[in-house]
Order: structure tokens, then sequence, then C-alpha cells
DNA sequence: GGCGCATCTGAGCGGTGTCAAGTTTGAACC
DNA sequence: GGTTCAAACTTGACACCGCTCAGATGCGCC
């Protein structure tokens, strides 16, 4: 789909790829494609380039061709991922009026969650602490900006006044609460908490507060206990 | 002197300490030191089950004898993290009035960031999904229900009317967003939004706001630019 | 057709977690 | 005090890992 946009725009554009194998094809796609499947089943631990390798059909060696690290093919693992939520968050906001500010971080806020829940391994890769070089991983951190100024573009209507410096801080925030909300509960610190079987009403509850403490639009002091709708 | 310094690092890397007596003292204890220390200088990255032996002066299999696993290893100095994490709260409220809700929730925010931001490592231990069962690592989990509920308690006493279920969906959020703000802060992904040198600034623009959000203390729907004190 | 060069292979180095089988040792028992 | 025995530790090995490098391969271009 867009990679292949991607790959005709690079080549000369004398010709098409013939689907025919010249040496494998497009071998830096299907190394990023082995991986995502690869992270997408099992954790973290198991990922091993030599298996991703493997999986692609080529030597152990030959990722090195294309990535200078392991490290550099979680960059672009992880790229993926930001690419992929931010679309999520997007389509979210796509449904609701733009009137409507407490609801559209609630919906920003679910949709985060849920994405972070239905990929967990993925959504970890895109926290990598090797990933932090911001000149070494720059597209990376490009996508991930393109991601976050999604929301940031929300607080600063629901902040028409304020700094710049103001906004970020507050956007930060609520990126913070999702977060560590999503990752507490894929690692799984909530889940002698949770009643089992509760995780929609915990998801509920908790989209309803994140939209309150963004929106500025607060409930009162003792919060109703169901969902509570006030535009 | 260089060369001198390579052949040395090229030579097969002894263990320490090998004047040891053949049955180590308390083993146990100086590996999670050993661990300990380790982990405090460097990344997760350069941990080794190996290494921790090497310190300890001991062969690689003799952990074995102690810890199940890797993972075990990690999950005792988890362990040490979240009691001494616990004991930076405690001291952080003994220095406040109890009447003062604000005041304290802004006092456990600033100590449990500083706690991650001075210990990095050990605090991204602290999460490893590998610690996450339950029944496996029970003594782990305990502690750090213990830490949690240092929290827990403020939030009770703030929603003296709320179920416990209420509170309990506060307190995760609580804690999800100094957790996620720690995460983020930690793995670099907010270097480049914060100017040189602003980090205390921003540390106390942060704190406030999560003290506001926590206390239910709230500001006004648009809010203003500096801190807004109402009750 | 033939050259150049990116791509891929094969072999290998040093490191890792883990385990089975031996060796040492302290302590409990007669 | 000598014997016994289980726990503590070592030895040695296996399988796998990330990464490097010399060389084979074959695509794209002249």
């Amino acid at each position: 789909m867009l990679f292949f946009a991607k790959s005709i725009m690079a080549l000369p554009r004398k010709r098409l790829r013939p689907e025919r194998k010249y040496h494998h094809g497009d071998l830096r796609r299907a190394l990023v494609d082995a991986a995502l499947a690869l992270i997408s089943q099992g954790e973290l631990g198991t990922f091993s380039l030599r298996e991703v390798a493997r999986r692609a059909g080529v030597t152990p060696a030959a990722p090195y061709h294309h990535f200078k690290d392991k490290t550099a093919l979680l960059a672009a693992v992880a790229e993926e991922g930001f690419v992929a939520l931010g679309g999520r968050l997007e389509a979210a906001l796509a449904r609701l009026p733009p009137t409507d500010l407490r609801g559209r971080f609630a919906a920003l806020a679910r949709a985060y969650l849920e994405f972070a829940r239905a990929h967990p391994a993925h959504y970890r890769v895109m926290f990598l602490p090797e990933l932090k070089s911001h000149q070494e991983y720059r597209s990376f951190h490009a996508a991930a900006d393109r991601t976050l100024e999604v929301l940031a573009k929300q607080v600063r209507l629901a902040m028409p006044q304020a700094s710049p410096q103001e906004v970020m801080v507050r956007t930060v925030l609520i990126w913070s609460t999702g977060h560590g909300l999503a990752s507490l509960w894929n690692d799984g610190v909530l889940d002698h908490k949770l009643a089992l079987g509760n995780d929609r009403a915990f998801l509920d509850a908790t989209v309803e507060q994140m939209a309150t403490f963004a929106s500025g639009v607060s409930t009162s002091a003792k919060p109703p206990a169901r969902t509570s709708r006030r535009r």
C-alpha cells in the first residue's frame, strides 16, 4: 500500500518492479513486516534479529545491509506504530463535531487505550529507551511528534489563551496519563485490582475522568456512579 | 598505555574476589547488591546475570541456587525499588500537616518523580513486563501494593464518600499520570520538548497540575496562567 | 556483453541464559 | 571426633544471540 508507492517513487521511474525476486525483492520491507508479525505475537523478549531474518527467508547477516542495528529495525517498527496510532486518533476525532471538546478528548483517550491494549508488545517498542537519540532516529521521532500533535491541537482549542509553554505542559500531562495507564495495564500491574471481566467498565470510567481532566470541564466533587453526559 | 588497557580488557574476564571461600556467606544478598550496583550505573541493556555473578566473585551457574531465573533476580531488585520508593513517599508526607491535602498530593508527585528521575534504570526494572505473574512473584507484588497504598490512602481522604471502586479508579489514574510522566521523561521522549535547563520549571508546573487533579481542588474551566488556588 | 556495486551468504567471534553432573563444605547426628 | 548428607558452589557444555567480514551472486547500467 503506502510502502509500495514509496518504493516506486524511490526507484528510477523507468520500470516497475517485476514480482520476480532479484535478490529477495524488497528485503527491507520484508524485514519490517516479519518484525511486526513476530512482535505482534509474543512478547519483546522473544524478539531476535536472527528470527526475523529466518522468517524473511534470509541469512542472519542480511539485515545489516538495511539496518545498522537491531535497534534500527526496532525503530522502523516503532515508527509504524506511531503512524498507525496517529491514524486511529484522527479517525476517532473524525466522527465528532469540532465543538464537542469533552467528547473529543474522551474519544482520543478511548482510541489511545484501545490501541495500546490491542498491541501491547508493539506499543512497548514505541517507547524503548534505546530509541532515545533524537538525531539517530529522526524519522521515528518525527512520527511520534506528528502523533502527539493530534492531541496538542485539541489542547490548544481547549485553552485558547494559554501560552505555547502552558499548552505543552498540559499536553504532556494528558499524554502521560494515557501512556501511564496503558503501560500499567499492559504490564499487568492492574490485573488483580480489576475485577474479572470488568475491563470495559474500568475503561469507561477512566476515559470519563481523563476527558474531564483534559477538557477542564469538571464533574462535581462527588462524581456520579455512571456516565455523566454534560455539554 | 592504550595497548595495555586493551590487552587487559581482552583477557578472560575472571570473577572478582576469588579469594573468597567456597561457601560464600550470604550469596543471595551479595547478588542482589551487585545487581543493584550494576543497574544503578548503566542501562538495563548492559545488565547480565553473568556480570552480576562476576561481581559477586562467583561462577555463572551459582546464582541459580538462589534464583530460579534472571527474572527472579530482577524481581528482587524491583521489590527493593518499591520499598525504597515507598519510603520516599512516606518521608515526603511526614513533613506536611494531614489537613493540607493539596500540598500532600504535590509532595507525593514531587517525591515520586524525583525518585524515578534519580534512578531511571532501577525504576524501569520495577515495571518489567516479565514480572507480570502475580503468583510467581508474590512478594514483589506485595511490595508494589504497599507502595501504592500510600497514594490510595490520600485519595480516600480526598474523596470521603466515594466507593472503594471509585477510589481505586482515581488512585490508578493519578498513579498513571506520575508513572507515564516518569517513563516518558526517562525514555527521552520529552527531551527536545523541554528547553535546556528548564527541567526544574517543568517539574514544578507538572507537580502543580497533578496536585490539582488529584486533590479535586479544581482550577477554573479556563485555566489561569499561574497557580490558582480555590477551595 | 561486460562491468560495477549493492545485496546476500558462510563462517566465525565473543557474549548470553541455562542446565546436568561433579566437587567441596558446613553442620547435624551417632 | 568421625561419618554422613544435603546444600552451596564449580566445571563444562549447549543453544542461541548480536555483530563482523571476506567472498559469492546477480541486478542495473554502460
